[in-house]
DNA sequence: TCACTGGGGATTTTT
DNA sequence: TCCCCAGTGA
């Protein structure tokens, strides 16, 4: 029985004990994949179960896939028929087979955050509320934690009436989730609401589900919210061999529903339940283990947890304090470039942030120093315009009622048809009842001008034509017929300039996604394809690039490890983040997340701050985060010695000063600290030598510590300036004078 | 209809 | 700082 091979009891047990309700605690790093795996394998091989009666649900599709493989691995045999997913993609596989029983049309659209703001928009322009008191955004939230409470809109509604705000988000509410329905469409909330409906509403369904799944995995279930909690019993209801892993200190998902209580209250959920504590982690050294205990500490109302570690002592973990974000991304970099040295691979290093916008400085540096590295999420592929635009096409051609995306294409590329036509044609769409596509199949009946009426038929030509071809085509041949008979292609190749050249790559690297998902899915049909594109996360969506640099939010860090981990920008307001009507509770949220992080490393830890941090463009002064402070003892302090000043010199003489060797007129610096900067040094500049005298008429006289020849051609000096605030955000430079 | 412009808001985190 | 949006004029 080679799964239960080196497991610790406690994880043995937790594979063992298959029948009725198991809670698993699993600390960071204790071997919960390990033990669910095992599990999975072990009632495979010994029980005899079908993998078609088990269902496990993962945080990410990636992670789905990799437990699917790790226990095909263990068995020596494909467990295809299991199901693995994230709750959004089970629901999705439940909808497509049953969503007609709640009256959508099986091929629905699922809308992303984007479209969802636009809807939202669309509601508030129609119900004529003021648009300044009203942002997209706040009102989004508040509808997700309305949904998130199954609460009813008309029901908020007379509840509040006398609320004039709450009314109004209540009205707004009311008409986003008529018109999800008119545009049979369902944002992420719908997918489990939805399904949770079904279920409830149709009892065969139900039964047919619940005889299917007769063991059911949960894992992160510390991160599930009152609708998942109630699919889980749902779907586990009749065999209730139910086990969730999961660990309350890693619970980060609280801003979007996420329901501690799930997980603390599941022995008084399910009765019998039984508790495993998997409290041995195998990931950390022991310093990086006590300092992730050391800052959890400082949350009350936390069940107390003996998390511990037989790995050695280790590095100790390291703490600097960076001018600005520019020198902090320096300081990562050659910190990189140093332990590459010392036989670390490029995949062993994480950067971990609080907010995407951290990215770009880093990105900046490797860059620079052309270090593969790879981001997930930030700038994401299926956020670019060019391929929202190429989606739009295929949603509408799958579902032509989705309003939200038809709006979107029908005049890009420009058609001649603007918004006064458009206007025409909602108005018919709401005087019938029905949908603007509806509308252009009924053109004659609407008053148009000749031109409008010209472009709208064309337009209706093209969708004809390709609803036409779209049953004859494989996913990949469809796609490039969309992009070529739309005259999208055409338009960006007309455009030719750069950007229009990077959205034809973009497209072309899209067609090739859709060859790539026909390659691996058997039922590889637009609907499958559309959700697939709309579900996978931000860590699915990155591609496998083996040997770079991995940088994401600690969110997205969530379940991974690195051998090296950065966790940068810990600034008092930017990790933990402050917002002003922040709880105790946001707090302890962000302390969470502080643990996820360190948790994260196994062998190196390294935590970063700077003293001026750039917010909109405007350099604001940081306090370190109140974290580093909880860490005491645990973290060393080292001091920056980067007063200094890199610059680039770039020979500016002529060619024939050049060969004369003569010196000549000003030759100029680039600030490498500051690329846009450029310094101006006289004419001595090209004599410049290690230990040379430098003055600057803001930072005082500095002195030349370091010099180097580029592979460009151009030198590079390292100058160390005696004053302190030499990098504060210089706007214009004075000239450099060399001395000596 | 569309291109241009000025102003204001944005940075939490994501399926 | 940058990006998005609404409003304006041709």
């Amino acid at each position: 029985m080679n799964y239960l091979e080196g497991l610790n009891d406690r994880q043995r047990e937790a594979v063992l004990d298959t029948e009725g309700p198991l809670l698993i605690l699993a600390g960071a790093g204790s071997g919960k994949t390990r033990v669910v795996t095992s599990k999975i394998a072990y009632l495979i091989q010994e029980k005899n179960i079908n993998p078609w009666n088990i269902l496990a649900i993962t945080f990410t599709n990636k992670a789905a896939e990799e437990m699917k493989e790790r226990v095909a691995v263990l068995l020596d045999r494909s467990v295809d028929g299991m199901w693995m997913g994230t709750f959004h993609s089970i629901c999705v596989r439940i909808l497509r087979k049953y969503i007609e029983e709640i009256g959508y049309n099986r091929s629905f659209t699922i809308y992303d955050r984007d479209d969802q703001i636009t809807l939202v928009r669309e509601c508030i322009n129609e119900l004529n509320i003021n648009k300044d008191n009203y942002k997209e955004s706040a009102v989004l939230s508040y509808i997700g934690t309305l949904k998130d409470n199954m609460t009813d809109p008309d029901k908020f509604i007379n509840t509040n009436y006398s609320d004039y705000f709450k009314r109004n988000i209540g009205e707004i509410y009311s008409l986003y989730q008529k018109k999800l329905k008119e545009y049979n469409a369902l944002d992420f909330d719908d997918l489990l609401i939805k399904t949770v409906e079904l279920l409830s509403k149709n009892e065969d369904i139900l039964r047919e589900y619940q005889d299917k799944f007769q063991y059911v995995f949960v894992d992160e279930y510390q991160d599930t919210n009152r609708i998942q909690y109630k699919l889980i019993r749902q779907l586990s209801g009749k065999h209730k061999n139910l086990s969730v892993v999961g660990d309350a200190d890693q619970s980060i998902y609280g801003w979007r529903g996420a329901d501690i209580s799930n997980i603390l209250d599941f022995e008084k959920d399910y009765k019998n339940a039984k508790t495993i504590l998997l409290e041995e982690n195998y990931r950390s050294s022991s310093n990086i283990l006590e300092l992730a205990n050391e800052v959890i500490k400082n949350n009350s109302g936390r069940k107390e947890k003996n998390l511990w570690t037989s790995n050695k002592e280790g590095h100790p973990i390291k703490y600097i304090e960076l001018q600005d974000e520019r020198s902090e991304a320096k300081f990562v970099v050659e910190k990189i470039d140093e332990l590459l040295e010392k036989g670390f691979k490029l995949s062993d290093f994480a950067i971990l942030y609080r907010t995407n916008a951290q990215s770009r400085s880093f990105e900046e540096a490797f860059m620079s120093r052309a270090i593969p590295y790879k981001l997930v999420g930030g700038l994401k592929f299926y956020d670019r315009k060019e391929i929202k635009d190429i989606v739009g096409y295929l949603r509408v051609l799958e579902n032509p009622v989705d309003n939200i995306s038809l709006k979107r294409i029908i005049n890009t590329p420009r058609r001649g048809i603007g918004a006064a036509t458009l206007e025409r044609l909602e108005d018919y769409a709401d005087k019938t009842n029905s949908s603007i596509f509806n509308a252009l199949v009924h053109l004659d009946d609407i008053e148009l001008s000749g031109r409008a009426r010209n472009s709208l038929q064309s337009f209706k030509d093209i969708i004809d034509h390709l609803l036409v071809r779209k049953d004859h085509m494989s996913l990949q041949e469809f796609i490039e017929e969309v992009i070529n008979y739309s005259g999208y292609l055409e338009e960006l190749k007309k455009e030719d300039n750069i950007e229009s050249k990077t959205r034809i790559e973009n497209i072309q690297e899209f067609v090739s996604v859709a060859m790539d998902f026909e390659v691996h899915n058997e039922e590889a049909t637009l609907e499958n394809f559309l959700a697939d594109v709309a579900l996978l996360s931000e860590v699915d969506k990155t591609s496998d690039t083996t040997n770079v640099v991995t940088m994401m939010t600690v969110h997205g860090s969530k379940g991974l490890e690195f051998p090296v981990v950065f966790m940068v920008g810990m600034e008092d307001g930017l990790f933990p983040s402050i917002r002003p009507d922040d709880t105790d509770k946001d707090m302890e949220e962000e302390r969470r997340l502080c643990y996820v992080a360190i948790t994260r490393a196994e062998k190196k830890l390294f935590l970063t701050n700077t003293k001026i941090r750039t917010i909109y463009g405007r350099p604001n002064y940081a306090i370190p985060s109140r974290f580093i402070k909880e860490m005491g003892d645990k973290i060393e302090k080292v001091e920056d010695d980067s007063s200094k000043a890199t610059i680039k010199f770039t020979d500016y003489r002529t060619k024939s000063e050049v060969k004369n060797n003569r010196k000549s007129s000003p030759t100029a610096f680039d600030l490498i600290s500051q690329p846009k900067a450029k310094v101006k040094v006289d004419n001595k500049g090209m004599d410049i030598a290690l230990g040379n005298k430098v003055e600057h008429s803001k930072w005082g006289v500095g002195t030349v510590v370091q010099l180097k020849e580029r592979d460009d051609g151009d030198k590079e000096l390292t100058i160390a300036f005696e004053t302190e605030g030499l990098k504060k955000l210089l706007k214009s430079i004075a000239p450099i004078k060399v001395i000596g």
